[in-house]
DNA sequence: CTGAAAGCGCTAACAT
DNA sequence: ATGTTAGCGCTTTCAG
């Protein structure tokens, strides 16, 4: 059987209550006998039981992070920075995948492993504008990614159409005229998809380059395999270009991969840049150039917004909406 | 306030312990009570309180997953396939990740965070056999990868030093003779490293192959970024060779960059084989061959044996030691 | 500044 | 086949 308050307490001398107060570092202790609780504490190697503190005080110190799915090298990084923001804060951190769409994406949400979170960071994949109410719950949770319009929770994104706009305007600035986007996803408006096709239509608009719709390639699913399967076929149509913008970088890999294997040249035949700043784009070959979404800065302030909502439930303040920077990194694949 | 039994018991009409057996499937319960109880369920959106069932029961329905790293793509890829495996059988996973050494590891494995899990999922980087005492607790443990020896607790690995002999193997028969191996650990016997190096060294053996230790490439931490420099550093030296035999695709991935950039053909000049078989050798220039070691295998037994333990605690069945089994995969970076 | 006692929601003996 | 009851270990009023 494991140590308890009890145990400390009586080879301290003291009650329970007090070595709560000790742990929990409640002021008003006399030196002597917080010295002599911590003794007691050391000499039994005495570790709170979290599931009675848990079921006390409804707080469990664990966070849940739902992503869309591991394997793709950005939420892996996403993940990872997540972690260590919130292990800084001391949360744990329990990942759910959801690589199911939208109805696996609700299940999750309401299940019951999300009773034992004292918060969600939900990295919204499916969920559209008309699912907010969905999200209308007394749970503290802050959004990543996608931006859901006047949705009841804090949201945490990079600038995306900015980002695109941005990548676009790379290209454009190096003379290119006919650059394709790899990754719409037809008709969406408020996901990250629709929000960087609007980005890099406000590019062209910008430099006068007329929008050409067989310049876009959509791309379901953001992976290296199906960026590489909607470029074979984007290049049996024939469609002249020379630039390209993806929408992430596991795409932009996949498609370089394919487009060199059709014996074009990157960046001389055709100039790339993606977007998220995985590790990966450092040494393909070649570089890629691509958008900096500052992971880390996203992390962070996700897990700063989500303690708040914590640790003051009842703040009904309104749901906060955050942008962080980003920045363009020129690498090879777009080189003078 | 949360619904409780109680509030699913009064509305049933019927204790608190008859709702408790419906939702823990206890088997003597008359169809028409149960069908009440469920029916109160549903009307209530009862989800019981899994603090309360923790605190009570012992079990929390969470395991951890120890790991290095999770940009590094193996371990999120085994991360995913983990998390796939626990789901499967009801089971949450909070991550840890250790990227600090042998003191980080410990700290970790004794912190109060381990209260909360039913179960660990270990993947051992920096402890050695030195340290199996530390592990020797009534924790459900499993480790993954590398093998401590005569250790306590039941253990999951790919083939090592088999892999490794195959891997070397293999670009032998294609008639490679300077064949450099990228990874070693120098001194290390137990881990991944000393196992692989072994491989290596026997294939070399079989094929009656001298064993240069000019050709041996130390690499502390196996990321991309360490393989090119490793690489680069190599190349500096100009001791000719072959074939290369990388201990992991991320550095293998690397090290091709800083290869190609210095003139080199792959596979022309060097053949390259790595280990793992991340998703990206598959995209790389030129794609990368690989061994396979299995990682969805490796996890669903990784969990089968924890359940196991956690399930018969007081078993004291010996610890058990599996291999998966491995494939080589061959892509461009080998082909004949 | 410290102690006593109640009770969070659940499971598991035990009783019926 | 179902009901009663006693805690799991902790935090938190409330007293002193």
């Amino acid at each position: 059987m494991a140590i308890t308050l009890h145990d400390v307490a009586r080879l301290a001398g003291v009650s329970i209550k007090t070595v709560s107060n000790v742990i929990n570092d409640y002021p008003h202790i006399r030196p002597a006998t917080r010295k002599k609780v911590e003794a007691a504490i050391d000499e039994l190697g005495y570790q709170p039981n979290l599931s009675a503190r848990s079921l006390r005080s409804g707080r469990s110190g664990v966070i849940s992070l739902l992503i869309p799915d591991l394997r793709n090298a950005y939420f892996a990084e996403l993940a990872d920075a997540v972690m260590r923001a919130a292990r800084a804060k001391g949360l744990s951190v329990i990942i759910e995948q959801m690589p199911g769409g939208k109805k696996e994406e609700l299940e999750i949400l309401r299940g019951p492993r999300m009773q034992l979170v004292d918060g969600i960071l939900y990295s919204v994949l499916a969920l559209g504008e008309e699912d907010a109410h969905h999200l209308d719950n007394a749970m503290p949770m802050v959004l990543l990614g996608d931006r859901i319009f006047n949705g009841p929770k804090d949201h945490v994104t990079m600038q995306n159409t900015e980002g695109a706009r941005a990548a676009t305007d790379h290209l454009l600035s190096l003379g290119r005229r006919r650059v394709a986007a790899l990754g719409a996803h037809p008709g969406e408006v408020v996901g990250s998809a629709g929000l960087r096709l609007d980005g890099y239509q406000q590019a062209l608009a910008e430099r006068g380059v007329e929008y050409d719709a067989s310049l876009v390639i959509p791309v379901i699913s953001w992976h290296r395999k199906d960026g590489a399967e909607a470029m074979r076929a984007f290049l049996t149509k024939g469609v002249p270009f020379d630039g390209l913008v993806a929408f992430n970088d596991s795409m932009a890999l996949g498609a370089m991969r394919v487009m060199q294997e059709a014996g074009l040249r990157i960046p001389d035949d055709v100039a790339v840049i993606g977007f998220d700043d995985i590790d990966e784009t450092r040494y393909s070959i070649p570089s890629l150039s691509t958008i900096d979404p500052s992971k880390d800065q996203i992390a962070e302030t996700a897990v700063d917004l989500l303690l708040e909502r914590i640790e003051h439930p009842d703040s009904h303040a309104p749901a906060r909406d955050l942008a962080t920077e980003f920045h363009i990194v020129q690498r090879e694949s777009s080189a003078i």
